[in-house]
This record gives C-alpha cells, structure tokens and sequence, in this order.
DNA sequence: CGGCTCGATGACACGAGCGTCAGTTTCCGT
DNA sequence: ACGGAAACTGACGCTCGTGTCATCGAGCCG
C-alpha cells in the first residue's frame, strides 16, 4: 500500500552518493509541489528511502532546500567573470556578452533549478530572503562596480550605476524566468543574449519629445 | 494571559469596516512575517478580534491574502493609461513616462503592499502562481501590443516584441522591489522615472565592439 | 561462522495551526 | 424595556507533518 513511485529500494551506498540521491529527490519535489507544499514524505517517497534515513543527512527540509540554492547560486557566481578593459583580443562588448550568454546559459541548462531559485526561493522565512538578498547584492556589487569603471571611462552612460545595475539585473532575471517558464530551447540562448546586449546598448525607445507630426518609415539611428 | 497587543476591543461595527480592519491587519502581519509564517492567531491579534470572527468574513489565509492582492494589482492596473500616438498635445515620450511615474507612485505610496506582492505572492500555491502570472500577463500582452504599434511607427527599435517586453517588466519590477525595501523617499519617484526612460531611451552601454585602443574623456554620442 | 558495527527503517508521540459551534453580547425594532 | 436577530467569542477537537529512536540487517573482521 506504501507508495514507492521511485527506485526500488538501494543497499548501503558511499555517504556521498545516499546525499546526492537525496538532494535530487528533493530538487524534482520542491520543483513539482512547490517548497511549501513539499514535504519530507513526498522527498523521501521520491528518493525510495526510510524517512529516518532523510534526518542522517540533513537537519530538515531547510537545509536541503538551502543546500539546493547554494550550489546553484555558486554555479551562476562562476559563470560571471570580471571585466577586463585592457585586453585588445577581447572587446568589452564581447566580454559583456559572454556574461550574459553564460548566466543564460547556465539557466537554460537547469531549468528546474531556476524555476525553483525563482519561484520558491522567495518568501521561505525572513532568514532565508535575507542570504538571497546578499546573494543578489554581491552581483549588484559586483555590476555597480564595474558601471562606475566604465562611466569614468565614458563606455558607460550617465546615471546612477545602482539604479543602473538593478535594471540590468531586473531585465535578466525576468528574461530568465520567462525563457525557463515558457520551455525555450537551449538554442535559444544566443537569440536572447543578442536582444538583452542590444537592450543593454541602446534599448529600444525612439520616441521624439514631440509628438511625431507625420509618421515616417522606420528608421533606427538618425 | 492573552496577548491582546492592538486594538482595545471594538463592538459591533458595519460589515464592511470590519472586513476592512481584518483586512488592514492581515496586510500588516503578511509584511511582517511573510505569507507563509503568518497564522490566523497574528491576524486575528493584530485585529484584536476573536478568531471566529476571521472566519465570518473570509474563508481562510489564502482568501485574505487573494484579496490583498487583488486590490493592490487593480490599483496599478488603473494606474496605465493607454497610449495614443496622434495627439499633439501629448508626445509619446511624455505618456510613457506618465504611465512608469504613475506605477511607481502607486509602489511607493503603498510600499507594505508592493513588498508583499514581490516577496509573498510567489510561490503561495500553484494556484495562485497562475493567477499571478495572468496578473503579469496581461500586462506584457499590453505592452507587447504597444511595442508592436510602436515599431510599425518607427519610434520603437526592432527585436521580439514579446523579449522586449520582458525585459522592460523586469527593469520595473526590480527597480521598484528595491526603491520600497531600500525604503526610498517617495520624492525619488520623479529621478527613478526619468532613470528607467532614459534606459528605455537608450539603455547605457556604449562599447565599441573594437577595444579603445586609447580610453577617452567621457562622452555620450560620438 | 559468530558477533560487531553502522547505515537504514518506519511506527510513534508530539505540537502547531486550523475550522467549528455552542454560548454570549450588542443592536434595534416594537 | 423587552425580545429576537445578528455579530462576536474562544475553547475544543482534529488533522497533518515533524523529528525521534528502538530495532533491523547487510557487510566485515577475527
């Protein structure tokens, strides 16, 4: 009568394995119920293993969500790499491109787990939003920092950079949860980089102060 | 014993104020403890009305907060005004930013509510993630709609409508979820719109794709 | 082959939060 | 000022998920 939907049942397994095991059961029922409604029943149903078992490895569903969201974060962190100005192989415009393309990249490539950073890492408890708003300070940070650079030497727009950096982040991170949301390719991934780098450059607003008195054939730079 | 922190107990009161009150006080115990953490005890103490009482006038948690919700999304539903590009007296540029400082105003005003619905309202239940992503929806459906129009007319850049559209909620969403935790003033409404038009205008970066061989006095268009 | 170790098991006791409802108070019409 | 209706109350019973722990059994060593 016991639900078994999963693996039969696994003999003794390395620590390391049993934990990973359980780190995945947990990713596709936090994915499927939501973190909420998950719980530790529906994990270790998942990951066929004793519920006493799921308490060897982790302290609660916290800790397993929480561990989720850490290797996942520090996946995105890598994907980032710093800026460099210098360097007459590699434009700025390419190397901010390549940022993108990978944050993209890496997203599209494990879409449950962005779904699951978007959707249900928000509102855990108050402990929890407080690390992912460090985690999205660092990028912030991290962004702001290299506006200020490119400001000073005139690559950047005026504007405040963290104004600046927060939309930056923003566009990204709903282009993001909508590419995962809607089931986009992974082909797609250079499509949506190309739009966010243009978006980045010269967005797309062509309005005149004054109202067009004749429409005329569109026209992109003047 | 009881714990009876608010309110001095108030006798019979018109159905619709003490909807009302329930309502205000659930609104404040969301944002203090989050959706989830939050107990009909807190709300009804917050109140300070019985526990029955609660269920007098709502259902349950999830039908509070719905109507939370509600109310905030209609309210910056109303906020948008539909564009029209053959009016001399009003350029289009002016109606765009008209339409982004009303939105911003109506979060500010209310920053309780615009921090609930970006922290609380996610991953509630998968029911009401639907509900939210119509919310959203129809937003961008509108604004893809525009930017269509907008493109016919010359005064929008080409690329996906729909991306664009993304990228453009997404810049808003985040600069708004920051302005209210930040806790910005509500005179910043004004620098905050022209920030996310001059983006929308013509983003921010100006990279050459050939690296500068030699870095030069800031400037904006060459 | 006996016995020991240690991961794995799942029945169980516990508590938090929920929704109800019999009883109480307030309101208002006569 | 009386009585019925309507609003309000809060103790109670119940459900559901949690974390524990006494027990099991596979592997291994002497």
């Amino acid at each position: 009568m016991a639900r078994r939907p999963q693996a039969t049942r696994t003999a003794n397994l390395p620590k390391a394995e049993r934990r990973q095991q359980i780190l995945s059961a947990a990713r596709d029922v936090f994915a499927k119920r939501g973190y909420h409604q998950a719980t530790i029943d529906d994990v270790v149903a998942q990951a066929g293993v004793a519920r006493g078992t799921f308490y060897l490895y982790f302290d609660d569903k916290r800790a397993v969500f929480s561990d989720l969201i850490d290797r996942f974060a520090a996946r995105l962190t890598m994907a980032i790499v710093s800026i460099v100005t210098d360097d007459p192989a590699r434009s700025v415009g390419a190397q901010v491109r390549q940022n993108i393309r990978a944050i993209i990249g890496t997203c599209l490539a494990d879409r449950t787990m962005t779904r699951i950073l978007f959707t249900d890492a928000v509102g855990v408890d108050s402990d929890f939003d407080r690390k992912l708003g460090t985690f999205y300070d660092t990028v912030v940070q991290l962004l702001t920092k290299s506006l200020k650079e490119g400001q000073q030497l005139g690559i950047v727009a005026d504007g405040e950079p963290r104004v600046l950096a927060y939309l930056s982040l923003g566009a990204l991170k709903e282009i993001l949860y909508q590419a995962v949301t809607l089931g986009l390719a992974e082909e797609s991934a250079d499509a949506l980089t190309e739009q966010l780098y243009a978006f980045l450059s010269s967005g797309y607003l062509r309005a005149s102060e004054a109202p067009p008195v004749r429409p005329q054939k569109r026209r992109h730079r003047p």
